[in-house]
This record gives C-alpha cells, sequence and structure tokens, in this order.
DNA sequence: GCCGCCGATGTAAACGATTACATCATTCCG
DNA sequence: CGGAATGATGTAATCGTTTACATCGGCGGC
C-alpha cells in the first residue's frame, strides 16, 4: 500500500507538503501543489482514512442505529439520512438489529472511534430506558424513541394526532365499528397511535372494545393475518385502522382473498403513507409523514451538534402527520 | 475522553497488558484480566476503532457503493449484506447515488483506510468501463454489473433467463401482442431483460414492434405513466412486461385508472418479485429473484476474498430468476 | 543448587497521517 | 544596507492502539 511517505519521497517533498497538499492547505507554491498532485495521481494515492481520523479526531461519518433494515419505512429514513448526511461530506456506518440492549450497547461501544455522532432508532421502550443511563460518548439524535426530555436531541412523528385524525374521519364517514390493528408490543410509536385510536372513539362517546384492538408488527404477514382473524370472527367491524401501511397493505390483501370488497364492505386505513400506498387498489387511506424528511431533520440537527456542541441547543422536534384521503375508506368512490 | 493509558494507571498494569485484555489475548493471569476489565467496565473504556485499524491494519467494516437508495429492491440487497456482514463482525459503511463516474472513484477513494472491502453496485454500463481501469486497493464484488471476467468477483441476476421464460409465459397464454417497459438507458438488468423479451418473441416467430418497447426508470411513477401512454395510443397490446416490479405496480395502477381490467383487459407482470408484489390486487406475476440472498452471496464471496485473499477464487456468480405465476397475468382466475 | 523454561508482564517501536514550530530565502521599507 | 515581515518548506511530536522483544520470577529436572 503507498503511503504519504512514498509520496512525498517521489515528489521530492517532505511528508508535511503532500500533506498540505491534500488537505487542501494554501501554504503551499502552485509549482509543488501541482508536482504533488501528479505524483500522487501517478501512483494512486489516497489518504488513509484511520490515520487521518487519529490525528485530527474527526472520522466524517456518522453512525446509524436501527431495530431492523426491513421494508419501505426503513429504506426511507436511511435515504434521508445519507442524503443530508452526504450533502455535508459524511459517510453513514450502519448497524441494524438491536433487539436487545445488551447488543445495542455493544454496538454502541464498537463505534467509538469510528464515527463523529449518532442517529439511534430505538422505538422500544424498554431499550430507551437503559439508553438514558448509557454514557454516550459522542453527539446522538434518537429517533422515534418517544424520548421528552429537552436533555436530549430526538425526533418524533405526530403519532397521537396522526392516528387520532384518522379516527375521526372513519366516525365521520359513518364508522361505529372500528377495529385497530397495532404493532409490535413495546414499540413507542404503536403505542401512540393506539392512544390516539383509543382517544378517538372516546371522544366520539364510542366504547371500546378490546376485542377489536387486535396485535401486530408492522409486517404485511401479520395485516394478512389479522384479516383472516376478522373474517373468521363472528361480529365484523366495518373499518379496520392499521398501525402502518404494510399491515394495511397486507389486510387489503386477506380481505380480498376472504370475499370481501374495500372499502365497500370494509374500510382500511393505515399509517405513514409509503410510497406505493398510493398505488394500491384501492388506493390506500392513510396518515402522511415525510419519512425521509425524518432522517433529514435527525441529520442536520446531528451535524449541528457535531460542528458546535457549545452553540447546539437540544431539543425534541416533532414531526407532522397529516390525514392523506384516497379510496380505501370510502370516502371517495371507485378512484 | 478515556484511552488505554488511563486504564493502565488506574489498573496499575502497563498499556500492553490492557490490550491483552481487550484482544482476548490468553496471556493474562485471571486476576489480572478481571482486574482490568472491572476498572475498563467502571471507567467506560472502549477501544478507539481508528487507533486499533491503523496499526492491525483490519477495519472490519465493508464498503457499499450503490447508486442509490431508492425502493424496495435496494432495502432488500443492503439488508442481506448486512445480516451476512454482521454474523461475521463486520460493520457497513454505506454510500449511495453514485451517477457519475468521477463521483464514483471519489467515494472510492475516501474508502481507503475504512474498509476492508467493497461491494459495488454499478449497473450503468459506462460506470463499468470506468471501474476496470481503476486500480482497486481492495477485495471487491461488483453487483449486477453485468462483467463476464473471471479475474473479478461478481454476482449477477439471470436476468436473460428471467425475461425469457416471462414473455414465453404470456406467449403460451396466447399473447401476441406483448409490449415491454425497459428500465433506464444504459442499465445492464435492464438491458438483459429486454434482450430475453426479444428473444423470445422472436423464437415464437412474433414481429418486435419498436413502439412497444418503452422506455423507464424503475420507478412507479414511470410505470403509471406508461400505462396512461398506451391507454391514449391507437392500438394497445394485450399484455405488458416491466422491466421491475415497481413499474407494474405503477401501471396496474394506471390502468386500472384508465377503467381497463388487469388481467381481463390487458395483462401486466415486473420482474424481482419485492416482497409486496403478493399483496397486490390482482397478485402480481413476476419474476422471483432472491434479493437478500444477492446481497448475502455478495459479502460472502467478499469475506472469504478479505479472509484468505490468496486461497480465495475470483469468479461471476449467476443467481436464478425464476417465474412465479399470479393473477396479474391472467394464467389464474379471480386471485 | 543450577539451569533452562515458561508464563506473566513491561518497554518501546511501529501504523500513517496532521500540525505546531523551526528554518530558510525573499522582499520590502526606512 | 539592515532587519522585519512574509511565504514555502522541513522536522518532529502526536493521536491510541498492537505486538515483537526483553525482562523477571518461579519451578522442575538433573
Amino acid at each position: 500500500m503507498i503511503t504519504i511517505k512514498d509520496v512525498a519521497r517521489e515528489a521530492g517533498v517532505s511528508v508535511a507538503t503532500v500533506s498540505r497538499v491534500f488537505t487542501g492547505s494554501e501554504l503551499v507554491s502552485e509549482r509543488t501543489r501541482a508536482r504533488v498532485r501528479d505524483v500522487g495521481a501517478r501512483l494512486g494515492y489516497a489518504p488513509h482514512g484511520a490515520a487521518r481520523s487519529l490525528i485530527t479526531n474527526r472520522t466524517n461519518t456518522i453512525g446509524v442505529l436501527l431495530p431492523d433494515l426491513y421494508g419501505e419505512f426503513f429504506s426511507e429514513v436511511i435515504r434521508g439520512i445519507d442524503q443530508t448526511a452526504r450533502a455535508d461530506g459524511y459517510h453513514l456506518l450502519v448497524s441494524s438489529a438491536h433487539e436487545e440492549p445488551a447488543a445495542m450497547e455493544a454496538a454502541l461501544r464498537s463505534m467509538r472511534g469510528r464515527v463523529d455522532g449518532m442517529i439511534i432508532m430505538s422505538p422500544d421502550a424498554a431499550l430507551r430506558e437503559r439508553l438514558g443511563t448509557l454514557p454516550l460518548r459522542f453527539p446522538a439524535v434518537l429517533l422515534n424513541s418517544g424520548i421528552d426530555d429537552s436533555g436530549v436531541d430526538a425526533i418524533t412523528i405526530a403519532n397521537f394526532d396522526g392516528a387520532y385524525a384518522m379516527v375521526r374521519h372513519l366516525i365521520e364517514l359513518g364508522h361505529r365499528r372500528i377495529a385497530m390493528l397495532g404493532g409490535s408490543a413495546g414499540n413507542f410509536d404503536a403505542a401512540e397511535r393506539l392512544r390516539g385510536y383509543r382517544a378517538a372513539l372516546a371522544g366520539a362517546g364510542i366504547a371500546p372494545d378490546p376485542a377489536w384492538e387486535l396485535e401486530g408488527d408492522f409486517s404485511e404477514a401479520a395485516g394478512f393475518a389479522a384479516a383472516e382473524r376478522l373474517l373468521a370472527s363472528a361480529s365484523r367491524p366495518s373499518a379496520l385502522f392499521a398501525a402502518n401501511d404494510s399491515m394495511a397493505i397486507g389486510a387489503l390483501s386477506g380481505f380480498r382473498q376472504g370475499g370481501l370488497r374495500v372499502p365497500e364492505d370494509i374500510a382500511v386505513t393505515g399509517f405513514d403513507d409509503i410510497p406505493i400506498a398510493r398505488y394500491m387498489d384501492p388506493p390506500l387511506t392513510s396518515v402522511h409523514v415525510d419519512i425521509s424528511a425524518l432522517g433529514e431533520r435527525a441529520t442536520r440537527r446531528l451535524l449541528g451538534a457535531i460542528g458546535d456542541p457549545d452553540a447546539h441547543l437540544r431539543g425534541v422536534e416533532e414531526l407532522p402527520a397529516t390525514l392523506v384521503v384516497r379510496a380505501s375508506c370510502g370516502a371517495r368512490r371507485g378512484r
């Protein structure tokens, strides 16, 4: 492997000069700069990242910790993070599937000296608790972790409001028998959406029926299974609100397979408004969240904290969640 | 920031001993090991990644270069890569959106000293040429780049076979007027799929109609637009084969909105078999590719090359692409 | 009782860059 | 013409680890 020394020797200058050329310092004569550049290109030299980080204490990398890497939601978040980070010359070090706090801690440790800051997505409540006690060695932004402490940086979605608006909308369409397909137990977003659902029902004076609070796991398969369960049960709701779009899509498919028409026989709605939602048949009524903006905002906040830790003021930002009415709720005839 | 020296001082041993404890060397007495462990935990010590990489020449990280990060296809590939890499204790450094060769080269350079190897996805033909001339400084595996040189490591999809099988299937169903919605110009996968389409038509003695070779860009929007175009044109095909599922889904939606029934009025099929395909209405007939396996195979190959560069033998692997018949092609009644 | 060996530990030299400081040649001004 | 200021370059310390080599004590075999 060719190093800065090789370039220096070949160009007949000291390593300091080569370094100055490659870090873009002004203090090099035009002639020397050109010569060093040439030699560098000819030899195929590239500065060694680790060596550079060691002395500068900067890695130009941000770490991303995710619970999983599955589905359109996460890919959109990462896209938002990546775009923003790249614009500022940062790379992304991703690490996923940290179900257990221990695994997460290990991942966090292993990031030391490899990243300048972290974006941590830990929707699990138990995990979040643990995280608070963890001595973070670098700037960090939490995503959807339900933390409400202005001492930390975090971005959240207006889960409650979104769910409330959705259920309210269904009620206004005349639905009284509204089921909710929830997310994984312990998941913060899921809990908040459920809370919004209950509040909306209560607000309309509808008694909640525990049998209509189904448990899911955010996957299409869970939606499909829930639809089958509802089809088999004696009393069927007139509307199903799924805690995310993937489950709504699965449910759509399940109901159809069971011979039900959506929205005529049953309304189905989701949450997140993933890109594909509008292409469903019927197009899916959902709660729009600008998912990639979620990643973008988190990244901006993090970059701010990295750039000037003292000036940076921490806080929790909430992203709006707005109702998007399409055909699957029955508000629009056909399409 | 606390370093190995702090731990050494606090534990009353030399840095060498601390290092030995944290690298898992045998040569430490049980008593000392325990003491160092304790002190380390108490002080919240974590080895500095960059410093470690510098001396060991290992980063335990693999770099991933992608053209973009959009949609389920990429997210599945990354998932495959991540799972395999993590199982071997590797992290992922991702970098996306390298449309131009220059940007790609820059990204590649900036990875030196930060990764042990790279997985490069560059479906663009021009890019691939350039890449060949680039002196790669680390093991690399190419993904879907259409390279057919046993001197490099690469994984490809059986694009031609898959497309051929799909079109053949449509012909067997009685279709003669089959349109193809292609992918981006210059994209290798797209070109191969187009080739398969043409070959199948030719094999059945059907004259190709250039007007029915539409250009797309792999997005849902492109599929939607193509459907609109076909609806407006005088002669309409009886089947549309889209070069990927996203476009097929967009087309499905477009045709429906134009009042056409799928598959009764027009058959629609895709390629990739992304997870959501089976939940469409009608469920999408597609060409199944084990996308996450694509990432997994690439990673295994790369890890092999990293582990033992001498023993490793390079080569191109092709992943099968098999027809999955669902309802959107009309082969099955209803769903 | 001496020697050699072995296991546990320490010392110090890398790794490849950046950068404060020193050096040297020029230029400019009084 | 002397000396300060300026600009280009070099020297060497430094970042936090790992690891080859040295050291040292204790133990077993002769």
